[in-house]
DNA sequence: CTTGGAATGTCAACAAGGCTGACATAAAAT
DNA sequence: ATTTTATGTCAGCCTTGTTGACATTCCAAG
């Protein structure tokens, strides 16, 4: 790569539209191969990405509500309802009627849950330790910069916030 | 971030379990943030996320083929079509029968189907910028790392040819 | 205590955009 | 002349988004 433009110019280089353009298509082609894996693991049963989505989240914070799990994921309940619905009736995830609060639902992986979200979630950092391994340190780092850097401010704080778990 | 395990230990503690769950989050979180702005355009016009991407290519390389846009896209020839066929229709995208090999169809963007690709091309960007900006040019180049390196091959040949345009 | 509103979750119906399969046509290749 | 390739189309299915209507539960104001 060529270094610094005219005089003055403080490498901006990576700013111009056809390095966006480049960024632009980096995220569309990377994202596809990141949702792969599991997609092909997905077809054999009768799910889709939306039920990877659920499971990655209740296994990250076993006991969440609904409500939380909606606001993270960004879709009407309605949606995810659907999708909490026939986990439920497979046996995968088990819901449990809030002790204090009624109305809210605690979700939790059963044990056939946690089986799948293992397999699905095993072959996704399969993929990405390969991805980090061949890039390295660094550009992990900068990877997590512009990704972050990329999200909606309110998306920022679900990913900060690891804990954030039960009642 | 503590530096070092144990002795010898490589600093490989951007390959733990915990670290690729971050990583994981992160692509999907801010492939949300990607996603969102052009979404936003789209929603007010009769189209979806399906006829941004066939504008974007058809932007990227005019006069290419449908086959070739299908391999890009990695959608079934039917699902293209629909697309095509509205974008066509409302006169977005012209279709000109090949000169060589009149089997083929050679896609071009209209003045109007130019307009709208700028216009959701540039909220894209506009996002894209901000998040290289923030995150520096060293975290740009580790970002276009992990994300090639995470790519199927076949996408990484579409990414790194930039010049594939008519015929 | 009762009542009304807010929060939470469920059911029904619809749309976008993937998919497969079957088939038609035209042109190129053999 | 026959086969293969590139494209388009019709029909029908699935997942996963959407909105609207509704039931349940909680809480707070009267």
């Amino acid at each position: 790569m060529a270094e610094g433009g005219g005089p003055g110019s403080e490498n901006l280089l990576f700013l111009t539209d056809d390095q966006l353009r480049k960024g632009i298509e980096a995220m569309f082609f990377a994202y596809r191969g990141f949702t792969a894996d599991p997609d092909r693991i997905l077809s054999h049963h009768a799910y889709g990405r939306a039920h990877h989505r659920a499971l990655h989240f209740i296994n990250r914070s076993p006991g969440t509500t609904v409500n939380n799990l909606l606001s993270i994921l960004g879709v009407t309940k309605q949606s995810l309802n659907r999708v909490l619905r026939s986990l439920i009736e497979d046996g995968l995830v088990e819901s449990r009627v809030g002790t204090r609060d009624k109305r809210e639902r605690h979700l939790y992986l059963t044990e056939n849950g946690q089986d799948l979200e293992s397999a699905l979630s095993d072959a996704q950092r399969r993929r990405m330790r390969a991805a980090f391994r061949t890039a390295g340190p660094e550009a992990v780092a900068g990877f997590r910069q512009v990704l972050e850097a990329m999200m909606d401010p309110e998306m920022r704080r679900h990913y900060e916030d690891t804990k954030e778990a039960a009642s």
